[in-house]
DNA sequence: TTAGTAGTCTACTAATTTGGTAGGATAAAA
DNA sequence: TTTTATCCTACCAAATTAGTAGACTACTAA
C-alpha cells in the first residue's frame, strides 16, 4: 500500500501540475483545494523540492511550482521519492537493493517471482506521469 | 513491501510443497530448515491452516501438510492472507475494497493508474504458485 | 528599512504496525 | 497416562507512519 504522504504528494502534484506555467502555487491553497493537513505538507513539497520535481520562491507571491514539465515526471519517481522502493522484496530493487539477511540469492526461490512483479509494475509506474493523474 | 512475516510464509510453503504427499512436516523442521523463528512460525502456519491452504495433524508423527495441490495454491493468496491488500490503493483493491475518506472514485484520477498497476501486479501474482519457488 | 508574507528546517509526539515471545491448553499416539 | 506436537491468547519492544510545533530565513513592497 502507498502511504499517506505518497498519496499527499501525488494529489499536490496532480494539482501543481493543472497550474503549470501559471506561477508559484502557495502551500496553503494546495493544502485547501486538495484537503491536506498543511504542515504534511510543508514536508512533502520541501522534500520534492530537494528531489528537483519541484522548485519554489519565498515571499510574497511566491510558492511551489514545477522545476521540469509534469509529462516527465513518473509516478514511480514520485513513490520512489517519497515511500522508497516499489519492489515486494529488496533483493529484486533496482534502486533500492539490499541482500537479504535471511537468504541468499542462488537458492532463495522468491526473486524470480517477484523480479517478474517488478517488472510488471514498473512498467506501468515509469510511464505513467504526473499528467496522467491531472 | 512484503512483510517479513509473508516471507517466511512463502519460504515455509515452498518446503512444504516440495514435501508435497509426504506426509505431515514438524514446525521445528520447517523453522530450522529456513531459518525461521519457531515461535513466530507457528503462528504463521495456524494462519495459513485457517484459511485452509494447510491441514495439521496434533501429536507424534503430526505436523503440517498441504491441504491441496501447491500448483493450485497461488502466491497472489498467500500475500493477501499474510499481508492484506496487493493494490496500492484501498479504492481500487478487489478483495480488501475501502472507499478512500479524503475523496472520492468519480474526481480522484489516482484510481485509473493504480488500477492499472493492480491488474498488471496480479497478472503475475495469480499465475504463479508455490510450486513456482519450490 | 521595516512590515508582512511565504517557504525552510529541526525536533517532537501519538498512534499504528511489525516482528516477534511466553506459556498454558488441547488432541493424538504409544 | 506420558509424551509429542499443534492450538490459542495475550503480551511486548522496536520501528514506522502520520502528523504538529515553532523558530528561522528570504523575498517583496510600501
Amino acid at each position: 500500500m502507498l502511504s499517506n504522504k505518497a498519496k499527499y504528494a501525488l494529489k499536490a502534484l496532480s494539482y501543481l501540475g493543472s497550474k503549470y506555467k501559471e506561477g508559484p502555487v502557495q502551500i496553503a491553497e494546495i493544502a485547501e483545494e486538495k484537503n491536506i493537513p498543511l504542515k504534511f505538507l510543508e514536508n512533502i513539497l520541501l522534500e520534492l523540492r530537494k528531489n528537483e520535481v519541484l522548485d519554489s520562491k519565498k515571499g510574497k507571491g511566491g510558492g511551489y511550482y514545477f522545476a521540469q514539465d509534469p509529462k516527465n515526471v513518473s509516478i514511480a519517481k514520485i513513490i520512489r521519492i517519497i515511500d522508497g522502493p516499489i519492489s515486494m522484496l529488496p533483493c529484486v530493487s533496482l534502486y533500492f537493493y539490499k541482500q537479504c539477511d535471511d537468504c541468499d540469492e542462488v537458492s532463495c526461490n522468491l526473486n524470480r517471482v517477484f523480479s517478474e512483479v517488478r517488472d510488471a509494475t514498473l512498467k506501468v509506474l515509469e510511464k505513467r506521469s504526473i499528467k496522467d493523474i491531472m
